[in-house]
DNA sequence: TATTGTTATACTCTATAACTATA
DNA sequence: TATAGTTATAGAGTATAACAATA
């Protein structure tokens, strides 16, 4: 694989948005009225867009089996999550968000976002403009780089 | 405080540029192939900047004392820092770059830089331009929420 | 016998409290 | 007496290994 140089802008700007994206992030997530962990948050994200069992949890968020049975655990004790026996399969534990979970997680969003959108309250229509195509430039990125992730996996297996 | 309602565009904008930023930062940050931990690694990076005492550094990394020490200590022990006792104060532990401190943090820098360089390559030069400006609002967003902290510590005091 | 999830145990990072050395 | 830093100890999160239940 030729590892060709970038040329110098290329460098100082992939230089500078990752920063710029790492201090965001940096903010939001260290933000310390955030109301739960952010290894909690990122379960509840992943139940709210489908049920799925401690197994796949795991494996999505990139953690030990037991790491995740502790994070489940105490989400269920919490009131946000519920464990369900898999009707076929015994060994299975299929886990969803109860109601609460679902107020929390929607509560937590909000307050993570508005952080960014006071800020961006500040921007002109202009800026704002410019900011709606990088993301989703950004994004078209991400998103490359995911299914590349995933053939990669795929031919490994 | 009143705390407007941003339009609907604006808060799309809000999340979906919070969650890119999110997206890529853990991308880089989590990448299997870092060889320094995050937290030497924004160590490396303020000793880089300036020649620093073991307190302004935990104050600036928003770490105890005792963590910060700790830190250090490892990164003494790694060869890449180096304690210098204050002249004028023998309290004071000064903290500095080894050349092997720099070395390091040059090589973990180019490596983090190298995933977003190679996806900024495949696109056109129109496309880096914007993402290019789009970078320079978020730094200035970012230096603008720097500067309010600053002055809210500040009048705190 | 293989797989899913939990329990047992250890390690790392961080925090607060107690301590040492210097001002 | 106050301040800078270190050492002692505890708490939270994650990991591997051992175990229980089910297929």
């Amino acid at each position: 694989m030729p590892d060709a140089t970038p040329d110098p802008a290329t460098a100082a700007l992939a230089h500078d948005l990752r920063i710029a994206c790492m201090r965001v992030a940096r903010r939001v997530r260290f933000d310390a009225d955030n109301t739960i962990a952010p290894h909690h948050f990122s379960v509840l994200v992943r139940l709210h867009e489908q049920p799925r069992t401690l197994g796949e949890l795991a494996a999505i968020e990139q953690v030990s089996a037991p790491s995740m049975s502790r994070s489940v655990g105490q989400l269920a004790e919490l009131g946000y999550v519920e464990r369900a026996p898999d009707p076929d399969d015994g060994r299975l534990v299929r886990l969803s968000l109860t109601p609460d979970g679902r107020r929390v997680l929607e509560r937590e969003r909000e307050h993570r976002d508005a952080w960014m959108a006071a800020r961006l309250e500040g921007l002109s229509e202009r800026d704002r403009t410019l900011l709606r195509r990088a993301t989703d430039l950004v994004e078209g990125i991400l998103e490359a780089d995911r299914a590349q992730d995933r053939a990669r996996r795929g031919e490994s297996r």
